[in-house]
DNA sequence: TTAATTTCTTGTTTTAGGTCAAGTGTCAAC
DNA sequence: GTTGACACTTGACCTAAAACAAGAAATTAA
């Protein structure tokens, strides 16, 4: 469980043995069962979750009952309504998994309390965000600036998991297009092949 | 210069008077006049930049040749392509100023030193980074979810700076929508009024 | 104060992608 | 092996926003 954890701390940050046994004590896994919730829109988001085994996605809803693939994470990556989780109020997205999930979930005060313990993973923290944020830009761009077409070529170039790991219908959702055009726009590519 | 500079940093973290001073000293100030570049797309990109005073905007150029806003920064926020920046790959954005300037700027090797000498900036940057990536998020999700007139309501809300110091035609390619349709929706929402 | 450039508006036409509907294919459950 | 639940495809039609075009208003510069 938390091998998989270190070892993404540790490509970033070192850590002594003291200052690993201080960072789990904060952490508590949670198990999911497919299609079970962590979050649902309306709650305070209360976790932030590593994904040491599994898949879950966030999204929202509009006011037509459709819903928008915010996000999907597996093994290595970290999911949350970050935006609930640091303000404190109230989530815009609904998270859940989409395979059976085992998580490592620590609580606001348990994240300020681990970042003032261990000022270190500030760093982390920093390196991760820094990492989102360029993958969120250049999603933003994409969105943007491509068309269809072009916002799925750049994906299968820049996630090329997501297309082997997600069904089709939540790959158009992340992209912002209808299932039926993304089918239209494999049919086209494979023709050129 | 530096009192704003540091009334922004210490609204997020501790300094003493020793770390301020070293701090200063990783910075260069840079003037910019309006239409100046600080980067073109296809350099690395050098410098991050905290403007004190003034107005940038980065974007890309797509190969009609239409641009496409990325972010506008003034007093208080910071500007890169981060993703150049960090990485040292060639950058996709251009950045320019809207109006004459003002920059403190730092280069990724005296970034790292920084870090490494005074760790509570990697406090700073993760906040930083955690604020943006959350600005960004909500961003994201409005350009696949909302229609136009949706993402224009949802920008007036949540950043109407926006609206009051950046021309029209630079909000809508923010936005992805044509200056047309912007002018046409804002002529629909004044009929309600 | 007039010219020039840029920003914004308005009308018309076109198009990419959405919506709706009717399939086919596949796999697990009974 | 039949039933149902999903995932995906294909076709016909429709609509929101883009493209194109031309003019008005507002800034800026000479």
């Amino acid at each position: 469980m938390f091998d998989v954890f270190f070892s993404h701390i540790l490509a970033k940050v070192s850590l002594t043995e003291a200052e690993k046994a201080t960072i789990e004590s904060f952490f508590t896994l949670k198990k999911l069962r497919k299609k079970q919730y962590l979050l649902q829109e309306g709650e305070v988001c209360k976790y932030m979750s590593f994904v040491a085994k599994g898949l879950l996605r966030s999204y929202n809803v509009d006011e037509k009952g459709d819903e928008h693939m915010h996000m999907f994470a597996w093994e290595g990556w970290w999911i949350s309504d970050m935006s609930s989780f640091f303000s404190g109020e109230k989530a815009v997205f609904n998270i859940d998994a989409i395979e059976n999930s085992e998580l490592l979930t620590i609580t606001r005060a348990d994240f300020e309390e681990m970042t003032l313990k261990i000022p270190v993973m500030d760093r982390y923290f920093r390196l991760l965000f820094q990492n989102s944020l360029v993958t969120k830009e250049r999603r933003l761009l994409s969105s943007i600036t491509d068309a269809a077409e072009e916002k799925y070529i750049r994906l299968t170039k820049y996630s090329p998991e997501i297309i082997q790991r997600i069904p089709q219908n939540l790959i158009a959702s992340y992209l912002g297009i209808t299932p039926e055009t993304l089918s239209r726009i494999k049919k086209k590519i494979a023709l050129y092949k």
